[in-house]
DNA sequence: ACGATGATGAAC
DNA sequence: TTCATCATCGTA
Protein backbone atom coordinates (compact mmCIF):
# COMPACT_ATOMS: atom_id res chain seq x y z
CA UNK A 1 0.00 0.00 0.00
CA UNK A 2 1.46 3.31 -0.92
CA UNK A 3 -1.16 6.61 -0.95
CA UNK A 4 -0.13 10.04 -1.44
CA UNK A 5 -2.06 12.63 1.31
CA UNK A 6 -4.18 14.62 -0.63
CA UNK A 7 -5.21 17.76 0.30
CA UNK A 8 -7.77 16.78 2.56
CA UNK A 9 -6.06 15.02 4.96
CA UNK A 10 -4.56 18.11 6.25
CA UNK A 11 -7.71 20.05 5.83
CA UNK A 12 -8.88 18.99 9.52
CA UNK A 13 -7.82 20.22 13.05
CA UNK A 14 -4.53 20.41 13.29
CA UNK A 15 -3.42 17.99 16.37
CA UNK A 16 -5.76 15.23 14.33
CA UNK A 17 -3.14 16.16 11.59
CA UNK A 18 -0.16 15.55 13.52
CA UNK A 19 -1.15 12.57 15.18
CA UNK A 20 -2.53 10.67 12.38
CA UNK A 21 1.24 12.20 10.54
CA UNK A 22 3.64 9.97 12.57
CA UNK A 23 3.92 6.73 10.83
CA UNK A 24 3.31 8.40 7.20
CA UNK A 25 6.32 9.10 5.02
CA UNK A 26 7.99 11.92 3.77
CA UNK A 27 9.31 11.41 0.21
CA UNK A 28 11.69 13.77 -2.09
CA UNK A 29 12.62 13.25 -6.04
CA UNK A 30 15.69 14.40 -6.59
CA UNK A 31 16.06 13.78 -10.50
CA UNK A 32 15.06 9.46 -10.90
CA UNK A 33 15.32 9.07 -7.40
CA UNK A 34 13.76 9.34 -4.23
CA UNK A 35 14.00 9.59 -0.77
CA UNK A 36 11.50 8.42 1.77
CA UNK A 37 11.64 7.93 5.32
CA UNK A 38 9.18 7.85 8.52
CA UNK A 39 8.17 10.89 10.03
CA UNK A 40 8.97 10.49 13.81
CA UNK A 41 8.35 13.52 15.70
CA UNK A 42 6.49 16.63 14.66
CA UNK A 43 4.80 19.58 16.21
CA UNK A 44 1.87 21.74 16.15
CA UNK A 45 1.56 25.60 15.56
CA UNK A 46 -2.11 26.33 15.52
CA UNK A 47 -3.82 29.91 15.08
CA UNK A 48 -3.57 33.60 15.37
CA UNK A 49 -2.99 33.75 19.48
CA UNK A 50 -0.44 30.69 19.69
CA UNK A 51 2.51 32.82 20.49
CA UNK A 52 5.39 30.12 19.85
CA UNK A 53 3.63 30.27 16.18
CA UNK A 54 5.13 32.83 13.49
CA UNK A 55 1.30 33.61 13.15
CA UNK A 56 0.74 35.40 16.46
CA UNK A 57 2.56 38.44 15.29
CA UNK A 58 0.12 38.78 12.42
CA UNK A 59 0.59 38.16 9.00
CA UNK A 60 3.80 38.86 7.35
CA UNK A 61 5.56 38.17 3.82
CA UNK A 62 7.72 35.61 5.78
CA UNK A 63 4.34 33.76 7.46
CA UNK A 64 1.80 34.21 4.20
CA UNK A 65 1.98 30.52 3.80
CA UNK A 66 0.54 29.12 7.30
CA UNK A 67 -2.65 31.77 6.48
CA UNK A 68 -2.90 29.69 2.82
CA UNK A 69 -4.16 26.60 1.90
CA UNK A 70 -3.48 23.58 3.19
CA UNK A 71 -1.38 20.83 2.04
CA UNK A 72 1.31 23.31 1.52
CA UNK A 73 4.72 23.45 2.52
CA UNK A 74 5.80 26.39 4.55
CA UNK A 75 9.84 26.71 4.20
CA UNK A 76 11.64 29.38 6.02
CA UNK A 77 15.34 29.73 7.21
CA UNK A 78 16.29 30.64 10.70
CA UNK A 79 19.68 30.99 12.87
CA UNK A 80 21.72 32.31 9.77
CA UNK A 81 21.98 28.54 8.59
CA UNK A 82 18.79 26.55 9.00
CA UNK A 83 15.81 25.90 6.83
CA UNK A 84 12.86 25.11 8.70
CA UNK A 85 9.75 22.44 6.61
CA UNK A 86 6.60 22.68 8.18
CA UNK A 87 2.62 21.45 6.26
CA UNK A 88 0.05 23.60 6.53
CA UNK A 89 -3.17 23.01 8.05
CA UNK A 90 -6.81 24.05 8.39
CA UNK A 91 -8.87 25.96 5.77
CA UNK A 92 -7.70 29.00 4.27
CA UNK A 93 -7.32 31.80 6.55
CA UNK A 94 -6.76 30.44 9.50
CA UNK A 95 -3.00 29.73 10.86
CA UNK A 96 -1.28 26.54 11.19
CA UNK A 97 1.26 24.27 10.42
CA UNK A 98 2.86 21.11 11.57
CA UNK A 99 6.82 21.25 11.66
CA UNK A 100 8.39 18.62 10.73
CA UNK A 101 11.14 18.38 13.62
CA UNK A 102 12.45 14.52 13.10
CA UNK A 103 12.45 11.29 10.66
CA UNK A 104 13.57 8.01 10.68
CA UNK A 105 17.25 8.07 11.63
CA UNK A 106 17.20 12.13 11.11
CA UNK A 107 16.83 13.68 14.28
CA UNK A 108 16.39 17.27 13.88
CA UNK A 109 14.70 19.94 11.85
CA UNK A 110 17.94 21.24 10.77
CA UNK A 111 18.99 17.90 9.76
CA UNK A 112 15.83 16.74 7.79
CA UNK A 113 15.86 19.93 5.25
CA UNK A 114 19.58 19.37 4.90
CA UNK A 115 19.19 15.63 4.27
CA UNK A 116 16.30 15.79 1.78
CA UNK A 117 17.82 19.03 0.03
CA UNK A 118 14.86 21.64 1.14
CA UNK A 119 15.06 25.35 0.86
CA UNK A 120 12.76 28.23 0.04
CA UNK A 121 12.03 26.75 -3.60
CA UNK A 122 9.34 24.48 -1.95
CA UNK A 123 7.93 27.41 0.45
CA UNK A 124 3.95 27.65 -0.94
CA UNK A 125 4.59 24.78 -3.41
CA UNK A 126 1.98 22.15 -2.67
CA UNK A 127 3.03 18.46 -1.44
CA UNK A 128 2.32 16.40 -4.19
CA UNK A 129 4.44 14.03 -6.85
CA UNK A 130 4.61 16.87 -9.20
CA UNK A 131 6.55 19.25 -7.17
CA UNK A 132 9.08 16.45 -5.96
CA UNK A 133 7.88 16.54 -1.74
CA UNK A 134 5.11 14.91 -0.71
CA UNK A 135 3.70 12.48 2.15
CA UNK A 136 2.84 8.95 1.28
CA UNK A 137 0.78 6.44 3.76
CA UNK A 138 2.95 3.19 3.26
CA UNK A 139 0.31 1.50 5.77
CA UNK A 140 2.56 1.65 9.13
CA UNK A 141 0.34 1.47 11.94
CA UNK A 142 1.28 3.58 14.57
CA UNK A 143 -0.54 2.29 18.01
CA UNK A 144 -1.84 4.94 20.44
CA UNK A 145 0.54 3.73 23.08
CA UNK A 146 3.87 3.81 21.15
CA UNK A 147 2.76 8.17 20.64
CA UNK A 148 4.23 10.11 23.04
CA UNK A 149 3.39 14.17 23.19
CA UNK A 150 4.93 16.88 25.37
CA UNK A 151 6.05 20.35 25.34
CA UNK A 152 7.83 22.18 22.27
CA UNK A 153 11.39 22.69 21.72
CA UNK A 154 12.86 25.83 21.34
CA UNK A 155 10.01 28.26 22.23
CA UNK A 156 10.76 28.80 26.04
CA UNK A 157 9.85 32.75 25.14
CA UNK A 158 6.28 31.89 24.30
CA UNK A 159 4.54 31.73 27.95
CA UNK A 160 1.80 30.18 28.58
CA UNK A 161 1.84 28.66 25.03
CA UNK A 162 4.99 26.77 25.78
CA UNK A 163 3.36 24.64 28.06
CA UNK A 164 1.04 23.18 25.54
CA UNK A 165 1.59 19.22 24.69
CA UNK A 166 1.48 19.72 21.04
CA UNK A 167 5.22 17.95 20.09
CA UNK A 168 3.92 14.02 19.00
CA UNK A 169 6.90 11.76 18.31
CA UNK A 170 7.19 8.34 18.87
CA UNK A 171 9.80 6.52 20.75
CA UNK A 172 13.09 5.41 19.29
CA UNK A 173 11.97 1.65 19.38
CA UNK A 174 8.75 1.48 18.29
CA UNK A 175 6.40 0.94 15.28
C1' DA B 1 27.97 26.53 27.34
C1' DC B 2 28.57 28.99 23.25
C1' DG B 3 29.42 30.82 18.59
C1' DA B 4 28.00 30.62 13.77
C1' DT B 5 25.36 33.38 10.54
C1' DG B 6 21.56 36.05 8.22
C1' DA B 7 16.59 36.98 7.73
C1' DT B 8 12.91 39.04 10.16
C1' DG B 9 10.13 42.39 12.47
C1' DA B 10 9.78 46.04 15.66
C1' DA B 11 11.62 50.19 17.27
C1' DC B 12 13.57 54.50 16.33
C1' DT C 1 18.38 52.27 9.56
C1' DT C 2 19.52 49.85 13.53
C1' DC C 3 18.99 46.13 16.65
C1' DA C 4 17.57 42.07 19.34
C1' DT C 5 15.78 37.85 18.36
C1' DC C 6 15.37 33.37 16.52
C1' DA C 7 10.27 26.66 15.77
C1' DT C 8 19.05 25.11 15.50
C1' DC C 9 23.36 22.61 15.33
C1' DG C 10 28.11 21.27 16.09
C1' DT C 11 31.78 21.58 19.01
C1' DA C 12 33.46 21.87 23.80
Amino acid sequence: MREVLSQRFFDRPTLRVTRDILGKYLVRRIGKRELAREMRDVEAYIGFKDRASHASRGRTARNQVMFGKPGVWYVYFTYGMHWMLNIVTERKGFPAAILIRGVGGIPGPGRVTKFFKIDRRFNGQPANRRTGLWIEDRGVKVLPRTIRRSARIGVEYAGPWKLKLWRFHLSPQTT
